[in-house]
DNA sequence: TTGCTATCCATAACATAGTTACGGCATGGT
DNA sequence: ACCATGCCGTAACTATGTTATGGATAGCAA
């Protein structure tokens, strides 16, 4: 592997396993027996290095979205799709921070080295398909007649406003440290928007099922290290299903 | 004005004016006309100064908040509530990214200061009135029969999940940077759930429209120097009332 | 072979940031 | 009068990003 590679892998491992605080040049040119002029050498600077980061997170963020495969039901697949974003952003927290930003490029505080362009959006490429992803997922939903609507851009927008927040403030520790957030709070939210997006909540109980099944019932596969002991337990959460 | 508070003030000032990165102890110290050395006389160092720093905003932002006036329309409320939070990120993105972002418990990301500790929900009890703030206008929404469900904790983290990606994504120009995510996206989001919960559709859009009047049509009050034209425009959302 | 060039890398120094050591000065109590 | 305490400044120390400079190697040409 080049210098380049074993950098950036070194980076990402330094990032989940230390905190971004530990994604400085010399503790990383330490960690490849390196000197710390390599990050010039091959990135320009330590901002030069952030962005082949952040690319190389987005890539493997794109890969996580694209193995969910498409089924008859659209509406259970864009339900999977959102279990492994979570998933991926509960298992690389760090990493997720870096990518949008809530540490690092549309402005905020972390690396003070100021990626500050114009954040992810239109500095990384890569980054453009994680929304077609869901884009699409929402696409077809609407083309099987599952929810209804003229603009698959908004609707999208809305399922990725829901699971942003969500993976961000359960990271925060805000739903509790166990990992119940998906049961108590985003599956429920899910829900919710469906029904409100015209899908039968029958349906929607059922693609809710299906979906958590195909995932391992969103708990996600076992991540070494991730504490999610039990999902199923708690108050039944907001309302799932059925109308006044 | 002692100079702990003048501290806090350029702090939050220089903050928002010149980004996080300029939040280092020398500049801040120049801004009062002091030395380095006051931030350690009266913070210990610029962990306590950013706790200090964060603490404020929270204050500030529970009030934005709670000043919120209660009609009888508990779902009015709600949405003016988002409303009221959106525009507080909005204008001042920094400091809403240093609440919810720098301060991060579990996992944190932090200033190279580490407020590590526990972050802000154990941390800085100030926090908590954020949320209670939403919770309370959910209990009324369920009080007054307009929504059902039996854990308005567990339905007002739907509602700060959807408010908090907004927030973030439409800080970060994923919605474009005329400010009318609103419009497209809260707004519709908002209603889906609202239904999804068990709202009547024409009753949700009346709480809406009045909602946005008495926010100035969400677009908020104007802020000096932030910029946000025109709203009422663009493609209609994603769905907003009926049902299939 | 010899010499030239380009690439990669290391050593060392520089600038800036947080931090600490130390001393001065004022205030207030004894 | 004397000292204790608190606030503040100067200067130095450490860590980090960065730059200057030179050496080593590979590839190519004469």
């Amino acid at each position: 592997m080049s210098t380049k590679d074993r950098l950036v892998e070194a980076g990402l491992r330094l990032l989940e396993s230390e905190g971004p605080e530990s994604l400085n040049a010399r503790k990383l040119a330490a960690e490849i027996g390196a000197s710390t002029m390599t990050v010039y050498t091959h990135f320009g600077g330590m901002a030069g290095l952030y962005e082949a980061l952040l690319r190389q997170a987005f890539v493997r963020f794109g890969q996580a979205l694209a193995a969910v495969e498409h089924t008859d039901d659209a509406v259970a697949d864009l339900l999977t799709l959102g279990l492994a974003y979570r998933d991926f952003a509960s298992a690389s927290p760090q990493r997720y921070r870096l990518m949008f930003g809530v540490t690092a490029p549309g402005s905020s505080i972390a690396p003070p080295h100021d990626l500050t362009e114009e954040g992810s959006p239109g500095g990384i490429p890569e980054a453009s398909a994680t929304f077609d992803e869901l884009r699409e997922a929402v696409q077809r939903a609407l083309d099987t007649g599952r929810i209804d609507g003229d603009d698959p851009v908004a609707i999208a927008a809305q399922f990725w406003s829901m699971i942003h927040g969500f993976v961000l403030l359960e990271m925060s520790g805000y739903f509790g440290t166990e990992g119940g957030g998906v049961t108590t709070v985003l599956a429920p939210h899910a829900t919710n928007l469906l029904i409100g997006l015209g899908d039968d909540p029958a349906a929607v109980a059922r693609s809710v099922r299906s979906a958590r099944e195909r995932f391992g019932d969103g708990a996600g596969p076992p991540h070494p290290g991730s504490r999610t002991p039990d999902v199923r337990r708690g108050p039944r959460p907001g309302r799932t299903s059925g109308r006044r």
